[in-house]
DNA sequence: GCCGTTTTCGGCCCGACTGTTTTCAGTCG
């Protein structure tokens, strides 16, 4: 899977046109770049198809350059594009405020082509004295030059969600505040974010923007306006506010939530139908305003169903609620039972008791205790003693507590098969199996298994961990197959390094195979990250029905006997 | 460079904020 790579390379080629002010490419290359990286299949795959023009935005110069750059590894024209300014432009235009243009202004008077030359010309006050630049600019440059250094990652949902929240009921509280919303990617869910984006009303703009801008966690204040600031916050993580009108509230909304590309297909929607949309509303011809008090009559106006935030990528969502074809997604309230968890009987935190009672407090009507093999080296595993002492417990348990507790295991999956037994495996009631080290052809081992053993779910089934580890190189076309003839459900595991399947994913084979939406916790807070793993269900356009632990837990026996 | 049931040529999103300017360009989202 190159699609990242090749929307990178694009990206590039749009900073140097860029930088060179031509016209109307640099969108273009950043248009194709966007369409690659939110490609569900390969680009690999594409071009042998020889499908990669029917890709949006990308024409027959763009897909030569993709090909050249697939066959050969390089590309001719990006190497020309940078011997005429050979800056790292990657690394420069990470600087907060640094754009191609002033990359290369900078380039031009003073050599600057890295990092640590920009921190030398600007420590030595050289930056300030180019024309058009000045002493703010060379303060702002050093300021953000470490954070650019540091190369940040996006943060994880999971992550940023307590820090959110914090910052929503200070907000919230506050007089100078009314109504208080997230929008961008946070409020779609995506399970990184760069950042947090806030929209509100208020009575008092002004001072609401100094209140936000003055909060005790402020670090840095990057701009602060009548309607718009923002803010770095501890962690460097970014928090930027929006103050609206009332009655522009829903549009805001609407705009605000993005995702860019969604935005693009409505505002295309909106025009040929002879309306004009933006953040203050959806107007006719004649400049009246239809909608924009609520999002709901943004999209009604445009004859659309209301599509929820999380599906709002451009993969066909504009088209599906066009024809009223938008599923009805699954909710966190119609979890009825969480279907891997360990406890300390291998690497979980807290006791069996602890998991259970914390999980039927939270209104869960069953769980399944899956701790891991003792074979697993990664893990202080359960062996088969411990496995039957285990048992007799949960039977105890279950005669004293409401929640039904179900007897289970995460199996490893090895070169040979799985690390315990098939006759201990059928005393149990659910059997988990997943990867976790690195075997050598991953997709014939997976589809043994699931033929060879009674395994019920396939749980993390890509092994990738955010931001530190490559999903596997596995072939879910035909592992899916195999595991829809064996009603062998796959997991949306909900740990936010994890989040695995991912939602593409999910949306791709959701009418093939069933899932199960799981915590995989390893402590009682950690069944709390369950909202995490259904919003990825949901970004994967999925409805209760087909996740398995929606259903009581006689449903959910009878689908795997 | 891409795209088209109004076009194969002429459009391509745009507003807020900052810093540097005396009216605007660059960056960001």
């Amino acid at each position: 899977m190159k699609n990242k790579e090749v929307a990178d390379i694009l990206d590039e080629i749009a900073d140097y046109l860029e930088m060179q002010d031509v016209k109307w490419k640099p969108q273009a290359y950043r248009k194709a770049a966007r369409n690659v990286e939110n490609l569900s299949e390969s680009v690999e795959e594409l071009y042998e198809e020889e499908q990669l023009q029917d890709l949006d935005g990308v024409g027959e110069n763009i897909a030569e350059k993709i090909i050249e750059y697939l066959e050969t590894g390089k590309l001719e024209y990006l190497q020309e594009l940078k011997q005429d300014i050979p800056v790292d432009i990657e690394a420069l235009t990470a600087v907060e405020g640094l754009g191609p243009r002033k990359v290369k202004e900078i380039y031009e008077a003073r050599k600057v082509t890295d990092l640590d030359e920009l921190e030398e010309a600007a420590e030595s006050g050289e930056i300030a004295d180019i024309e058009g630049f000045g002493e703010k600019t060379e303060e702002n440059i050093l300021k953000h030059i470490e954070i650019a250094r540091r190369g940040q990652d996006r943060m994880l949902l999971g992550k940023a969600y307590p820090i959110a929240e914090e910052l929503r009921s200070g907000l919230e509280k506050s007089d100078n505040f009314d109504r208080v919303k997230f929008v961008g990617s946070f409020r779609r869910k995506r399970p990184t974010v760069g950042d947090i984006d806030v929209l509100a009303t208020s009575n008092n703009p002004g001072e609401a923007m100094e209140e936000f801008a003055g909060r005790e966690d402020v670090i840095e204040v990057l701009g602060s306006g009548q309607t718009k600031s923002s803010i770095l916050i501890s962690g460097d993580l970014q928090v930027d506010l929006r103050i609206v009108s009332e009655t522009s509230f829903g549009a805001a909304l609407q705009y605000f939530t993005g995702s860019k590309d969604h935005n693009v297909g409505l505002r295309t929607l909106a025009v040929e139908k002879g309306l004009k949309l933006n953040e203050y509303g959806l107007f006719d011809s004649e400049e009246n305003k239809l909608a924009g008090e609520t999002e709901n009559s943004v999209y009604s106006n445009l004859q659309l169903d209301f599509i929820e935030p999380e599906l709002r990528e451009r993969t066909g969502e504009i088209e599906a609620a066009a024809k009223g074809k938008i599923p009805d997604l699954v909710e966190k309230e119609d979890i009825k039972g969480d279907l891997q968890m360990h406890t300390d009987y291998s690497d979980g935190k807290a006791s069996m008791r602890e998991m259970a009672e914390k999980a039927e407090s939270s209104g869960l009507e069953y769980i399944l205790i899956t701790d891991h093999v003792k074979a697993l080296d990664i893990a202080d595993g359960i062996d088969e003693k411990a496995l039957i002492k285990q048992a007799e417990r949960i039977d105890e348990l279950n005669e004293e507590l409401e929640i039904e507790i179900l007897k289970g295991i995460e199996a490893n999956i090895t070169g040979e098969g799985l690390d315990i037994s098939r006759d201990k495996l059928k005393e149990l009631d659910i059997v988990l199996a997943s990867l976790h080290g690195r075997i050598n052809s991953p997709t014939e081992k997976i589809i043994k298994v699931f033929r060879d053993y009674p395994v019920d779910i396939f749980a993390h089934p890509l092994n990738r961990k955010i931001n530190s580890r490559k999903g596997l190189d596995i072939d879910l076309d035909k592992i899916i197959k195999v595991a829809a003839e064996e009603k062998v459900a796959l997991e949306i595991n909900s740990q936010p390094e994890r989040l695995d399947l991912p939602w593409r994913e999910i949306k791709e084979y959701r009418e093939d195979v069933k899932f199960v939406v799981s915590t995989d916790a390893h402590s009682a807070f950690e069944l709390s990250y369950m909202h995490l793993g259904v919003a990825q269900a949901r970004r994967g356009w999925c409805s209760k029905e087909e996740v398995l632990n929606t259903r009581p837990l006689e449903g959910l026996r009878s689908y795997f006997e």
